[in-house]
Parts: C-alpha cells; sequence; structure tokens
DNA sequence: TGCATATATATGGATATTCGAATATAAATA
DNA sequence: TATTTATATTCGAATATCCATATATATGCA
C-alpha cells in the first residue's frame, strides 16, 4: 500500500465514509454500509471491490454475508492516519441508523 | 477544508511530493520544487494552483519569487496526518538535489 | 523602455473516474 | 429444484483529471 493510493482509496466521499465506518466498527457488512450511508447497494459494492483490491480493506463471508474490516497487513502509517481520522470524523456519520441486519437492513 | 478535499490534494504523486517537502523544509519557491522535482515548472505550477485553491498551502511573493508553506489556517487533524506523512515518507525524498535559486535552480 | 528570470494560465487531447441501470453469482431455504 | 436474499460485476455515458505545449504576467535590472 503505498502513499498515492491510499489517499485515491479516502479520495472520494462514499469510500471515506466507508472506510470511517469500519475503522469505527472493526466489522461491517455490505448491507450495513448500504443502510447506514443509504446509497445504493452497487454503488457500495463498487467502492468496496476497489477498496479490497487496494489492499485497504479484506473481506470475509460468512453465509450470504460478506463483512469487511481493515486489512491486517496495513503498514503503521496507515492506521495512525486512519486513528486521526476516526476521531475527527464528522459527527453525522456517529448518528446513521444502525442496520438489523436482516431483509436489506431494513 | 473538508477531510474529501484534503485526501484529493494528496491523492496525486506530484501534489504528494509537494506537500512533503513543503512539510519539511517549512517554506519553498517554485524553483525549489521544480528542480528537486526535476518537473516542467507549468506542471509544479498548475499542482500548486490547485493546492492554493484548496486552501492546504499559502503563498508569499518576495521579488520575482514565490514562496509555498502550509497554510496557517489548517484544522488540527491536517497536520497530524501530515505528521505521520513527513515521518514516513519514501527515502528518495530525502536524497533529492538542494537548489541553488538562481536561474531556474540549474 | 527593453530584456531576462520567475511564475501562472489557457488550450485541447488522452485517460481515468464515477454513476445508474441491468444483470450475474452465491448461499439459504422451502 | 425454485425462490429469496445478499453481494458482485458489466456497460455505456457523463464528468473529472492530467499532461504537454504555448503563451501570458510579474518582477528586477540595464
Amino acid at each position: 500500500m503505498d502513499q498515492v493510493s491510499f489517499f485515491k482509496c479516502l479520495a472520494d466521499e462514499t469510500r471515506l465514509n466507508i472506510v470511517t465506518l469500519v475503522t469505527e466498527n472493526k466489522e461491517l457488512c455490505v448491507c450495513d454500509l448500504t443502510e447506514k450511508l443509504q446509497l445504493s447497494q452497487p454503488k457500495i459494492s463498487r467502492h468496496l471491490a476497489l477498496l479490497r483490491s487496494s489492499g485497504l480493506l479484506q473481506d470475509r463471508r460468512q453465509g450470504q454475508w460478506v463483512y469487511y474490516s481493515l486489512s491486517a497487513q496495513l503498514p503503521a502509517w496507515c492506521y495512525e492516519i486512519l486513528n486521526v481520522l476516526v476521531q475527527h470524523s464528522p459527527n453525522y456519520l456517529a448518528t446513521l441508523p444502525a442496520c438489523s441486519t436482516q431483509s436489506y437492513c431494513e
């Protein structure tokens, strides 16, 4: 994970929100993110694919659900920056609805 | 300076190098950067304009030279992230040639 | 004023990014 | 097996980004 790739991951509002939420919550499934961010499933999924192929996130399938978390292989400076991020993340992220994790989290 | 704009500033190799060098050196003129990064003057200038209009850098003209430095108005999290950056900046930045600050720094 | 140096901007083309819509795949369950 | 739920991918269009080249502006000095 080089620095430019890392910042490209964060240089989009959707991806920044995804990464912030995943960092705060350790692990989230796709429908959690779809619900919390109120965005379409393909949009979330496309950004998750980019974050995964960049090496920032890792995924884990459990039954029908796929859970995303921060990759365990990141260099230290990535974690340091993400820590700064979540400590200064915009307040609205904290007020997003929780997810029932069933039926597209409706 | 919102987070997405900040990361867009850093999501380009040229701009990342400019910001890292300026953070390390407090203040640099355009020809310093042109020389250190071995890039064309218009290319450097274009990226500097973007960094200035984003509010990340401020400029100061002294005679024919324009000196760039980090904006003094940045939120704390920006400085924190930039500190992480310079402490983990790739080694090659440290070995770039110095600038004689005369005649396009030749 | 005229010229050299330092920096900025405009133009247009190439490439990359982002999106919505449609569709595909994978697992669970009836 | 057929259906439902969860997730992923493809496609084309719109937009954004980046670059090289050419040119403009600003300052200093003869």
